[in-house]
DNA sequence: ATGACGGACGATAACGTTGTCAAGAAGGTC
DNA sequence: GACCTTCTTGACAACGTTATCGTCCGTCAT
């Protein structure tokens, strides 16, 4: 900056007018400038501006997710990508794992460069610890799941609902022997998913059999291996409900491997990408994880603008999409 | 920081010791600062740390990609993230969507805020732009597509080599009519794999019918279209190279519709989630995009850390996968 | 006792930028 | 011509931190 005021024969200032457009510079300084600018290829240093700016914002924000590769994660990842550009704001995004401890560490980097706000996907139960964060006026969202212990807008998606609406379709369809196949207890989303589960069955008058629940299945390995257990029951399931991207492939593949595709309904929780390509294609309970972002980095961006107003706790709707795998009966004939 | 000086009751100089783990503190002092800190919440600001260390390093690197959400894409994110990670080092990542101006405004964000180094999926043609910024120190590397008019360290898949085993592998079941679908011709892997495609069809003694090449299918819904009109022609392609994401998936849908996917063989590059349990399960070059973010990645850090060696072109083998249907024969039989 | 040395510590300048303010020029009013 | 107002411009301090260097104090050899 200094090479730039030198070369058009200025002072520090005026060229400092000239990079934020303030008023108060003649014409024929300003050419000067711009002209001194652009042969020196200058460029203004976001950082050191934004320190010396009073309560200056560094128009850059952070998102935790549960991993930046993960379709769920990555179509939020965009939308809230989307957000931020139309404000100038740049996104730091990270993978926690579902590590609680990679969580804290995410977010510790994010406040070491002083991001103006932080949306996450939480992999912990605490999150006191951030409590002095919030009250230095950095934004704070969690999305897809709550916050714990803390008052902080919340985004989600229709968990209990959506999964209540998943076992009475397969209710619907004749089923009374309905298997839950889900992630770990410890993940928000999978027990709530398991409580519509059981609230449905409730509803139907149909008791919980414990057996045909299935949990902790963090890959679709691991659900494939559970699904040919579950069917290898003396009195075995005659639907699925795989209430997690991972556990719907693995037991799409554990069927087909069994060859009992068209036998057994499959209901799955999230779409899958080619479901409707599939024989028989899959019937999901479709999230919008676009909309989620979307409106995360909406609410965040409120609260910058300096929305001072109660937590929210937003809970966006989610959509049966039914392809055929949901509507097999339980003598195995499609409806 | 004065704060935390003041509540410790020493100097400036020797909080900034503590907290860069310099020595000469003696423990006792050491410890009353480590108390203060602890009792204040502080934390260092990273970005005017680095404004005052001569030639500082942000920690922070970029990275553009086609688009975050998209397979390919957040499988090299992800890549490039754990390898950051390993270092402190934070990723500010961000979609063009193949628009040249999109990238440039990214690039510039990126510079705004003194990253220290960039990767870059090019959209453009064209990145003398960014040679007064490669001279100015900041790491620069092009993945999965060369970088025009620059010299710099490019990561790519061995794209005709890839197209020419596709090809290869069609032509050995018997093909001599088979079709080429492919992303716009602007983009430099759609060109090489259409070169690979032409260049296995010669060393076959086939003739290139421009009938089956179809360019410029940029999303499912185009490639079924066009997989459509090629299978209604007098004289039909008996298999299909799809040479990109979209017109593989495309290309399934098509196949399907028209009850056709056991007659026609399909041969995709890139693999696609699912394939393996479609039927016919979907046979592919598949590339790792894994290793092309990791591989970009630790090129970086090796230039930042001082190599300053002859640029560097990386070329990452890629690995036919056969499942079904590229095995399907011209008279519509499995082999 | 003297001086040299080294280790702990803090005062001050500097990084690249913007906020504040005062100086100077230009123009208008009486 | 004296005075006021408005506009343009730059000098200087400050943002939060680290680099440099000097001061102070204790230790040890002479």
């Amino acid at each position: 900056m200094l090479d730039v005021a030198a070369l058009a024969g200025v002072g520090l200032k005026t060229v400092s007018r000239v990079v934020n457009d303030e008023p108060g510079v003649s014409p024929a300084l300003e050419a000067k400038v711009r002209r001194a600018i652009a042969q020196l290829n200058y460029r203004r240093d976001a950082n050191a501006s934004m320190l010396r700016r009073l309560g200056g914002k560094t128009q850059t924000i952070g998102l935790v997710l549960e991993d930046v590769a993960n379709p769920f994660s990555s179509a939020l990842h965009r939308a809230v990508e989307d957000t931020a550009r139309a404000r100038g704001v740049l996104v730091f995004a990270g993978s926690c794992d579902e590590d609680p401890l990679r969580e804290r560490e995410l977010i510790g980097s994010f406040r070491d460069r002083r991001v103006d706000g932080i949306i996450v996907v939480p992999a912990s139960e605490d999150h006191t610890y951030l409590y002095g964060e919030q009250r230095a006026g950095t934004a704070l969202v969690f999305v897809d799941r709550p916050a714990g212990h803390l008052d902080a807008d919340t985004v989600g998606s229709d968990n209990v609902g959506g999964a209540v609406v998943a076992v009475g379709h397969l209710v619907g369809h004749g089923h009374r022997r309905i298997a839950f196949l889900g992630d770990l207890p410890t993940i928000f989303t999978a027990r709530e998913r398991l409580r519509g589960y059981k609230e449905a069955l409730a509803s139907a008058g149909i008791a919980v059999d414990e057996d045909l629940i299935r949990t902790g299945l963090r890959d679709p390995q691991l659900a494939a291996h559970a699904v040919k257990e579950l069917l290898s029951l003396p009195n075995p399931p005659t639907a699925l409900f795989t209430s997690q991207n991972f556990s719907t492939i693995g037991g799409i593949r554990a069927l087909r491997s069994i060859g009992l595709e068209r036998q057994v309904a499959l209901l799955g929780f999230d779409d899958v990408v080619l479901a409707d390509v599939l024989d028989p294609a899959i019937s999901v309970i479709a999230q919008d994880p676009q909309a989620l972002g979307r409106t995360a980095a909406e609410l965040l961006f409120r609260r910058l603008d300096g929305d001072g107003s109660q937590s929210v706790h937003d809970v966006l709707p989610v959509t049966l999409i039914a392809r055929g795998s949901g509507e097999i009966r339980p003598n195995g004939r499609a409806p």
